[in-house]
RNA sequence: UGGGCUAUCGCCAAGCGGUAAGGCACAGGACUUUGACUCCUGCAUUCGUUGGUUCAAAUCCAACUAGCCCAGCCA
């Protein structure tokens, strides 16, 4: 076999296979059914986007980006009762940092209020729409029920010309809200629901966000997302599975509109992960009830919050494609996430040295007042990050759980006789330790070999442990905060009268611990979330780059299981 | 119980009539300046169930079962 074939064979393996949105759209141009592709994004401005988001509009990007296509961003803003302005940046800034490029191709619903009041009257001229003075109430009794057929209004059949000046009417703010609404005429026996002559004009008497009291009137969803898409040239209109019942509607609205290349609706299952909220009223109410300290508390999955939390665009993109896009409900592992973090931050960060839970370490032959400055590799696998130089001195403060008085079988790192390796520096051999009235360890002591300092190339001997360490003279006190996920991870989301089970270690405080002093230069030390397997980042959210600093910590909980 | 959708390893997920990819998680082992990382190894005789068609079925057909969604003038 020639080196070509075996290319060939492992391109062939590494292939990714296509989801079922690929493999729809590259029918459909195969087909000829469309000559170019374009996707969108199409948040309400009500609330905070969050990890799901992430998936939708990762997903629309990528796709239009390897069909050489176009992205859209727009804001679907039919319903002023809810969004905010506030809102529409937020989301803004949470997309672009994602590295989804809408380039000049930023819209809103509602700079296609006029089409879509024009549309509205074609559609009652041509007798598909008509204005109906039912109630609220009594709109939903002659709907009937999920097994009964509706009944039909008794304003379904009023002459084109009266609807058509009652619309417009409606539209001069001649009524009240709820007073007269437009229906779309379909059929209501229809087992779909939605087919059920839908409303597709309401009046509201708000201002909103964007077009002030231009309006008081406003289309609802299903009568606006289809021209909306139509409008700007959609081919593939990406979803979540709900909207499965409404596609019938959404075809209806284009054809009947008479779009030519209309839009499809594809729908996928939204994301949902282990152990955390998902879900924006949920977090909306964490957020208003002050449970969280705002929509980017680290707790939360809000883009914004993972953001804080040291993710890297690079990482949800990984965790997205990792995950898949199906129509199967489903619910993916959270250690996915962690795993897309750790994976894409080892090689690009520097690896620190931080201590949470301080006890000191003295090394008795090393001379009082003396400092060493040692060179530091900033990370061992990768040199391009280069090195920075590490105090070293006779006081070290290390991680109470790196000594042991009386080791437990397979335990390789400080207890009285071992030595071990401290990392960036010196073999040391404990020698004992100290403790107070109570019998409490305060603090342990070693002798250092200066032969086997780090680098130096020293092989007489071998040591089992590593362990890090800080200088304490020279080392930054400062609080760290650990964070984990706001719901408890072993009750799950919700409780079942549908309140939120809180995760009452969500946020713990540890008020001790030292850094190592090249990391005075970031800012808001005082605040850290922990990842997992020891890594963890700095809160970025004031750091001076935004970057996250990031180094592991091998703790016994989490990479070292002692019987118990 | 009307309509729509879904069901492949603990969790995602390929598969599209030719004899079960991959990732996460997990478990062993090697290596190691952190017990991490890396590298090996293992991890579905079986695809919700039961029948049928076929030389051959996760893939086609039928009937069941389970789960999700729908009765906003929300999106």
């Amino acid at each position: 076999m020639s080196d070509k074939d075996i290319l060939a064979e492992t391109e062939e393996k590494e292939a990714v296979s296509k989801n079922f949105i690929e493999q729809i759209i590259d029918k459909d141009l195969a087909e000829g059914t469309y000559d170019h592709i374009q996707t969108r994004f199409p948040p309400e401005p009500n609330g905070y986007l969050h990890i799901g988001h992430a998936k939708s509009i990762l997903l629309n990007y990528g796709l239009a980006q390897k069909y050489n296509g176009k992205f859209n961003l727009r804001f679907d803003d039919t319903n002023p009762t809810k969004e905010k302005t506030e809102y529409v940046e937020a989301i803004k800034e949470d997309i672009a940092w994602l590295g989804a490029d809408w380039e000049d191709r930023l819209y809103f619903a509602s700079d296609y209020f006029e089409q879509m009041y024009e549309y509205a009257v074609f559609l009652i001229k041509k007798g598909k729409a008509f204005v109906c003075d039912l109630t609220a109430d009594e709109i939903r009794e002659y709907r009937g029920t999920l097994t009964e057929p509706g009944k039909e209004s008794p304003y379904r059949n009023r002459p084109v010309e009266e609807s058509v000046l009652l619309f417009e009417e409606m539209k001069n703010g001649v009524y009240k809200d709820g007073e007269k609404v437009l229906r779309a005429k379909i059929d209501m026996a229809s087992p779909n629901i939605n087919m059920r002559d839908p409303v597709i004009y309401r009046v509201a008497h708000m201002t909103h966000h964007n077009t002030g009291d231009k309006w008081c009137i406003y289309p609802m969803y299903d009568f606006a997302h289809p021209i909306e898409d139509a409008i700007e040239h959609i081919t593939h209109s990406i979803c979540t599975l709900e909207f499965e019942d409404h596609r019938p509607l959404y075809d209806w609205v284009v054809k009947e509109c008479e779009f030519k290349m209309p839009p499809k609706q594809i729908e996928f299952a939204k994301l949902y992960l282990t152990n955390v909220v998902t879900g924006k009223r949920y977090i909306k109410k964490l957020v208003e009830d002050g449970i969280v300290d705002g929509w980017d508390d680290p707790r939360l999955v809000t883009i914004s919050a993972l953001r804080r939390r040291g993710y890297t665009p690079e990482s949800l993109k990984k965790f997205v494609e990792l995950c898949g896009v199906s129509k199967a409900n489903s619910s993916v592992d959270y250690a996915m996430l962690e795993y897309c973090i750790r994976e894409d931050l080892k090689l690009k960060r520097p690896r620190v040295m931080a201590i949470l839970d301080p006890i000191k370490l003295i090394i008795d032959n090393y001379p009082e007042d003396q400092i060493e400055y040692l060179t530091a590799d900033n990370n061992l696998e990768n040199p391009e990050l280069g090195t920075r130089q590490l105090p070293f001195g006779r006081e070290l403060y290390i991680e109470r759980e790196d000594f042991m008085e009386e080791p437990v079988k397979k335990y390789f790192r400080l207890f009285p006789g071992n030595e071990v390796r401290l990392m960036n520096a010196y073999f040391v051999k404990c020698t004992g330790c100290v403790k107070d009235e109570n019998g409490n360890v305060i603090e342990v002591h070693a002798t250092y070999d200066p032969e086997t300092k780090s680098g130096s190339g020293f092989t007489g001997r071998k040591v089992k442990g590593t362990i890090h360490w800080v200088a304490a003279k020279t080392a930054i006190q400062t609080e760290v905060r650990l964070y984990e996920n706001i719901v408890d991870e072993e009750k799950g989301k919700l409780s079942e009268d549908g309140s939120l089970n809180l995760n009452p270690n969500s946020l713990r405080i540890l008020k001790n611990c030292y850094m190592e002093p090249s990391l005075k230069d970031a800012k808001a030390f005082d605040s850290f979330q922990f990842v997992r397997n020891g890594f963890f980042c700095v809160d970025c959210k004031d750091s001076k780059e935004g970057e996250p600093v990031f180094n592991r910590i091998v703790s016994l909980k989490s990479s070292f299981k002692i019987n118990k």
